[in-house]
DNA sequence: TGGCTATTTGGCTATATTACCAAATATTGG
DNA sequence: CCAATATTTGGTAATATAGCCAAATAGCCA
């Protein structure tokens, strides 16, 4: 793998990371349903509110996310829904692994 | 967010994340152009034999790949085609994130 | 059997990530 | 201006991840 083909494959995995954990997922999904403040995600997540904005900060710099300020409030939307087609799959893969371990189990 | 809806994130954020590695992303593309075996993986990544072994684990325990062993030799396939489509909206982010740096350059 | 090759595992260190708290910043309304 | 609210930022401790080396394991063949 030369220079050029590692970075490359290292931008995507920057944008696959900041997808990668649970709490932002969730985020995700909640954006796809329209745009929503720090505030309302916080009550949501039920996290701190310094936590839930560094993983909105995570997604806003992967460039999965835009954010804009009304008044004192910042609302959060999603920028790239095709980021939700991605469930299929992955729903796919849990299904598959939870047949094999009960395959296993047998 | 409840506990049932939290570890249901969980798993789908498990499965990215064993996807948000450069050389495993590397790696998965090489095995939808067909199985191989980990030596030749190995050649490829450039990295240590037991570095890319882990990766293949990390792999395999998501339920991403498959592995069969053949003689002294052990032969991973993908498992899971799907996650190839992601790309196309990973480089549509990626472009966005150009045009907008671009953008704020000028 | 003994040596050779392929792969995995254990151990270790360096680095990255996450979560919380506290403090800083910004905006609104009195 | 001051107080109150929303958000971000800095600091820190706990945990997770990644890479390498060395050692263990497994299969093949002379």
């Amino acid at each position: 793998m030369n220079r050029k083909t590692r970075s490359r494959y290292e931008a995507r995995a920057q944008i696959m990371k900041a997808l990668a954990h649970p709490t932002r997922l969730f985020i995700v999904d909640q954006l796809a349903q329209g745009e929503r403040c720090v505030c309302e995600l916080t009550e949501m997540v039920d996290a701190d509110v310094s936590t839930v904005s560094k993983h909105l900060s995570v997604l806003k710099a992967a460039g999965i996310v835009a954010d804009e300020k009304r008044g004192v409030q910042v609302y959060y939307s999603l920028l790239v829904p095709c980021v939700l087609n991605w469930y299929s799959c992955v729903e796919g893969v849990l299904q598959a692994s939870a047949k094999r371990h009960l395959a296993v189990a047998q």
